[in-house]
DNA sequence: AAGAGAGGGTGTAAGATGTACACTATCTTG
DNA sequence: CAAGATAGTGTACATCTTACACCCTCTCTT
């Protein structure tokens, strides 16, 4: 070598911060740790990265593993690495955040994937290692994506109604919007796709359904667009809970 | 250790991206390689983080030893670790990117600086490493951030005309804007105070100096603004020339 | 079967913002 | 003093954003 030996003694992981939508909920997937350290503390899922892994590989093999699932939405938002964030040496992590279809997952049920459990993101309390910190970096990475990029939908079932994309922007952006102004725009936008079909076994008026526009959809995730909607001034908001 | 060990062989480095505005035009400082690999090329300055050195630290540690600067612009953008990038080894990169004055760093020659020099960033040829993708990844960070914070400030000296600003935010979004619409904007944001003094030794009709106002700035880069101006239709586009 | 409960769905007017566009003013230099 | 270079300025039109309230349709209960 070339004297730059003591430089090759780290190591670096992936963690992963798992986003999914539920019950007009945004959600994380946490792994209760089974090992030390922080054992039996809540943590991202992640994992070291391997000698001849690239890192988005590393970080899909994680996804992977846990949810069963390929080719969903996955990108790099930031990188971790206080010099005392790993009692085993100095291990910097890439974290990385992605958006899955929590019914999808649930289909899924792998091995790892028994000590894993979503989580309210607005509920979740101290997490193993920085993984706070981690959350707290995606959380907001995702708060500005979702004014730029249809990404919104990647969370959705395939066949959903407008109030129910309502309450994501809503959870995403822990705001709460005009529900008239907010049908205004996402039409006005050529994005959706009227089924014709309506909800089913619910106690009350029944919502049409719609899907989005593949092509649209495409297009939006290239160029963006500008979702802006101001806040609802007749209902109050949301509340956050990450980092108090 | 704990069977972890075969982790702990990489190294990580950090690579800046310090980009500067001058005459008209976007530059980025590089240096020359005086030592394998790439012997020879220019390169974005950067170093291997020390073992107990945080991401942050090092990135400054870099960016003053070649500047002589403190307490700039300086912001994390994406990590690249492909397997083979390096050829001691595993190393990972995190990038940084950062604002500064050229006048300011050109008071300060430190030592390594003498191989340091200022190229436009549309005219950058290929790089060492992967350092054209990195420097594609900051100058489409600074092109986004531009929108939404007063970034450009960083990069002006503290006085300057209305049509030094417009020609920065042209060359960072490679476009062209309209003069009167430009100004409406930017003085409708109460961001610039009117210092009600000229040019000098200019050969034309001098132009009024503004400064920015410090509080407002700070109010912007705390909540964000949102910069949207269409591409003037008058004049042809400026052209990019990274990754072409 | 009637009423209560729970969301679903719809339009408009006023204000703010964005866009297109062209000429005069003021300075230096030759 | 003319030529060259850049500074500086206003308006009309179109588009987008915001605020706001009521009736509709389904199920479930009694």
């Amino acid at each position: 070598m070339t004297g730059f030996d003591n430089f090759f003694k780290s190591a670096f992981t992936v963690d992963n911060v798992i986003f999914g939508f539920d019950e007009g909920d945004l959600k994380v997937l946490l792994i209760k740790r089974g090992e030390e350290p922080h054992k039996g503390m809540w943590a991202l899922p992640g994992y070291f990265v391997y000698p001849k892994e690239d890192l988005d590989t590393a970080a899909n093999r994680v996804l992977e593993e846990l949810t069963g699932l390929r080719n969903v939405f996955l990108e790099q938002v930031k990188t971790f690495g206080a010099v005392n964030r790993h009692p085993f040496g100095r291990v910097i992590t890439v974290s990385y955040f992605s958006l899955i279809k929590i019914e999808d997952y649930s289909l899924q049920p792998a091995s790892i994937a028994r000590k894993a459990q979503w989580h309210s993101v607005a509920k979740v309390k101290e997490l193993a290692f920085d993984h706070n910190d981690i959350l707290s970096a995606c959380f907001s990475r995702l708060k500005w994506l979702v004014r730029l990029r249809p990404v919104g939908f990647e969370l959705l079932p395939p066949k959903f109604t407008l109030t129910e994309l309502q309450h994501l922007y809503e959870a995403i952006l822990e705001t709460s919007l005009d529900k008239r102004n907010f049908r205004k725009k996402i039409l006005s936008m050529n994005l959706l796709v009227d089924l014709n079909e309506w909800q089913e076994g619910v106690a009350h008026r029944p919502a049409k359904l719609y899907r989005f526009d593949p092509d649209k959809y495409h297009q939006f995730q290239a160029e963006g667009f500008n979702f802006e909607l101001k806040e609802s001034k007749r209902k109050e908001r949301r509340s956050a809970g990450i980092n108090p």
